[in-house]
DNA sequence: TGTACATCAGTGAACGCGCGTTCACTGATGTAC
DNA sequence: TGTACATCAGTGAACGCGCGTTCACTGATGTAC
């Protein structure tokens, strides 16, 4: 009994390297609700329970805290992006499938989808140009495969783009009920529409 | 010579009664880059070039400043919208009138256009539901005047907006360019897709 | 026309408050010998 | 195993700053008699 029961009996609360996590989360949820300018440092210190100054053992700055949380997210959705276009399938099913996968984000992560899509005109001067990292350049990069020509590329992606960020807002103010995903075969319709026109023509 | 000239040499700086319209002018513009919480009274006297005290000569607060500004302009939006869809013409018509409508407004003011649609969940909550005073109300009663059945309305609304709106947004940061008019027909070619798929079907 | 008063739109200095950030300190854990 | 030291993640009090707002005051204009 002298050995070992170190590491096991201990609670503790806190403590447990969770914090980072735990801060991240609790700032992405305000941040897409009040804005980075309306969240104050003490917000997201009091829903986290620690106090104001264990934030900055985790981040240089709020500022920062938001960009980074931005930017690898932003990144990872990109990513993910890529990877479909990357992968087989049809035109339709491509879209279908990066339509899919933004729909059960905003089911899984409502909060973490505002911050990136709807409020990502605030972090748009910081985002790369690389496909890989840039959701807009990725979808232009998807629709680029599907057959658009490149004149009309940035127009078809905005149309694309929009027709999943505002029924999103719409889900997030009540206006669509239940899971957005229950939509997204008429959301990739309607893409599919958009992509079809900008082909032809 | 004795009377009349009273009103006419006066050039005198100020005090032409245009204070209110160039806070209002100064606010729109700096809300819609910066957010109202990124915007401080200090920033909009000095663009105005009054003292910060003046302001409150013609708005009791800042924030009623922000929420005064975008229900009028947001409502005049709404009720263009509603004449449009009062007048006569055919379903595609009509919608070509209303993009045409949002186009030319985002190009006359962009500053303007980027506070009412594009940051407009910030004031969400203070809109009444009448179509005559809530853009997304008056969108829905033209798409439902088009024929697109009530169960249906909430996401081909959603996605009418999304097709004005993001290519807004593309525009403002530089991904279109050229007056967003130019790309009016093909944005109002798209929305009549998503009107005659949300019909049928 | 002159005079007295009210109102209106401005100034600029001052206010208290909440903000982001810093810092000395603490106690638990990890590492070297 | 014990001891000495380094590191790490936390606390909580304090900081200066910029914020929104207030206020006493001013001078020009409008109005009544």
């Amino acid at each position: 009994m002298k050995t070992a029961p170190r590491a096991a009996a201990r609670p503790r609360r806190g403590r447990t390297g969770d914090t980072r996590a735990r801060i991240e989360a609790a700032a992405v949820a305000l941040f897409a609700r009040k804005g980075v300018d309306g969240t104050s440092v003490r917000d997201i210190a009091e829903q986290v329970g620690v106090s104001e100054g264990a934030l900055y053992r985790h981040f240089p700055s709020k500022e920062e805290l938001a960009r980074e949380l931005f930017l690898t997210r932003y990144a990872a959705l990109a990513g993910e992006i890529c990877a479909v276009e990357a992968g087989q399938g049809s035109r339709e099913a491509k879209i279908a499938a990066v339509v899919g996968l933004a729909c059960r984000l905003f089911d899984a992560e409502p909060a973490l989808f505002a911050y990136l899509l709807i409020h990502q005109h605030a972090h748009l001067a910081h985002v790369p140009d690389e496909a890989e990292a840039n959701v807009v350049e990725a979808v232009a990069r998807l629709l680029r495969g599907a057959g658009v020509p490149a004149e009309r590329l940035g127009l078809a992606s905005a149309l694309a783009l929009g027709c999943v960020v505002q029924p999103a807002v719409f889900a997030l103010y009540g206006r669509i009920d239940g899971p957005l995903a229950a939509q997204a075969d008429a959301i990739a319709a309607a893409v599919t529409g958009i992509v079809e026109r900008a082909r032809g023509r």
